[in-house]
RNA sequence: GGGCCGGUAGCUCAGUGGUAGAGCAUCGGACUUUUAAUCCGUUGGUCGUAGGUUCGAUCCCUACCCGGCUCACCA
């Protein structure tokens, strides 16, 4: 390990303790008080005086003064100062401190509680030692660790240092628990599928490949959980869900990262009507529990779970916003000369009919979707896992959601005609074979497990990591995963 | 993948075709009520990497690496 000049000075006081037969990094601490209890029982300890111990780490200066000296401890979740006087504590304890002592170091202290003359709550130190040397000094006191690449990198330092990060993934971890939970007291079963899969499905994305040494086998990591989910509601659950990873081999921006949180609930009986009232109350529910509101502010604006979110047509926000009826121009040419007859600038050229009206879609619809929004009725050939409408068999029984201009869930009533599936498949191979690499592979055990028969069912699914990047007011994602995926960096 | 911007001390950032700069941190000294402590002094650099142009390159040129923004891709 090749050490910098700030590293080898910390690395001599470390060898300095030990030659005082002090151990820098003991196994045992034993404080009485987190920070925060020892400040919300302040008055009553004050009071006694007893003997109260805190384990912490030194953060910003210490403020030593010939005689006498200040600094700050920090635990998870408080930060207090410490007060130390030669006089006190004798000139050993106190050159060791001023001497041997860097910030960052974790130390257990011991002693009383008082306020200073300044009035700050401070622990008035008898007893100090060191329980975890730090060889890596701070990074610049106000201004902190701002380069993101830094950043990312260094996670770890990010969030000790940045203390309002750590905020962002307690959050995290709520919504996580908020959406357990409602999802438990209805009846759903937490289930968990295979990550490796032999064919891959449930979404139109390329798939990172893997290999099975043992079996000789090509596997893929899953891009969705889908498929196996709605096996499990043939196996006769009425309700299913998971939460966990899908992996898609694309590109990185900031609503997408390479791996990523999807939550996936199957329930059995219901339509994708059933499902957006599931929706409503799901996140109404997990912003209550994760922020206290159902009214958020995502980028300077206020988006409010709480009222009946806006449902509209996928393809009558196309004829507004565009004038174009997508359904009467049922082929790329037609849907492409009309148009460019309609004068659409920033539209671009796509490769199949489905990707033009996506595309269509995504340029004049979605950025304008601040508040939640279902939009409904998908075409078919968007849709090869949904069920056709009734009255209307090009199209689905189909909803997304979006918020703050983004894409937070996808929905609809699945899909249970063998025969259909089986049409929808035959179609996605013959768009595979026509280079779409994105679309899906037969699957043909799952087709059998139609031919059981699936009830009617309803399926939803919800991108976790951009609901809290809206619970948290994060522009990025990579800002709600802890680990984003970096390229690797080459060693000098 | 394209365009634009960036990478200089531990951190935050200036800067110039001619010996590499500041603030903070560090280190040494003074100091018994500090809290961005103060005061005096001090150390610290493959200027992202590799080539090229040049008497001389951190600076100009080329390629590459890493990152940011953006477009494309990604329902």
């Amino acid at each position: 390990m090749e050490l910098n000049d700030l590293q080898a000075q910390r690395l001599t006081k470390l060898e300095r303790l030990r030659a005082k037969g002090i151990n820098p990094f003991p196994a045992r601490s034993n404080r009485t008080h987190t920070i925060a209890a020892a400040l919300t029982a302040f008055e009553t300890l004050a009071a006694t005086g007893e003997l109260v111990t805190l384990a912490g780490r030194i953060i910003g200066a210490r403020r030593v003064m010939g005689k006498l000296a200040f600094t700050h401890i920090a635990d998870d979740q408080g930060s207090i100062q410490l007060w130390l006087s030669r006089g006190e504590i004798g000139d050993e304890l106190f050159t060791h401190f001023r001497d041997d002592l860097d910030t960052f170091d974790i130390v257990q202290v011991s002693g009383s509680l008082r306020r200073t003359q300044k009035g700050e709550i401070s622990l008035f130190v008898k007893h100090l030692h060191v329980l975890t040397k730090a060889l890596n000094p701070p990074p610049e006191k106000w201004e902190g660790l701002k380069d993101v690449e830094g950043r990312l990198r260094q996670r770890y330092l990010d969030l000790l240092v940045n203390e309002e990060r750590r905020d962002i993934f307690r959050l995290r971890a709520k919504a996580l628990i908020a959406m357990r939970r409602f999802l438990d007291e209805r009846d759903f079963v937490e289930v968990e599928t295979p990550i490796l899969q032999p064919l891959y499905g449930g979404a139109a994305a390329r798939p990172f490949t893997t290999h099975h040494n043992q079996l000789h086998q090509d596997l893929y990591l899953r891009i969705a959980t889908e498929l196996y989910l709605k096996r499990l509601i043939v196996g006769g659950f009425s309700g299913v869900y998971e939460i966990g990873k899908d992996f898609r081999n694309e590109g990185v921006d900031r609503s997408h990262n390479t791996e990523f949180t999807m939550m996936e609930c199957y329930q059995a009986y219901a339509d994708y009507r059933d499902m957006m009232l599931l929706t409503e109350q799901m996140v109404r529910f997990i912003a209550q529990e994760a922020t206290g509101s159902t009214v958020v502010t995502y980028q300077d604006q206020a988006i409010d779970f709480g009222p009946d979110w806006a449902r509209i047509s996928l393809v009558e926000a196309l004829k507004e916003a565009t004038g174009l009826d997508v359904l009467a121009l049922p082929d790329l040419a037609t849907l492409w000369e009309a148009t460019l007859a309609a004068g659409l600038k920033k539209v671009e050229r796509k490769t199949t009919w489905a990707k033009q009206v996506d595309e269509l879609f995504s340029t004049f619809i979605v950025p304008n979707l601040i508040q939640p929004t279902f939009v409904l009725d998908y075409p078919v050939e968007l849709s090869p896992l949904a069920k056709r409408k009734a009255e209307d068999p090009q199209l689905t029984e189909r909803f997304e959601v979006y918020v703050g201009g983004m894409e937070l869930a996808n929905a609809f009533s699945e899909l249970n005609d063998p025969l259909d599936q089986e049409q929808r498949f035959l179609e996605q191979g013959r768009a595979l074979a026509a280079g779409d690499d994105e679309a899906h592979q037969m699957d043909a055990d799952y087709l059998n497990a139609l031919m059981y028969g699936m009830p009617p069912t309803g399926g939803l699914g919800i991108g976790f990591d951009r609901l809290v990047m809206i619970l948290t007011n994060q522009p990025t994602i990579r800002e709600v995963i802890l680990f984003p995926h970096l390229r690797a960096r080459e060693e000098g």
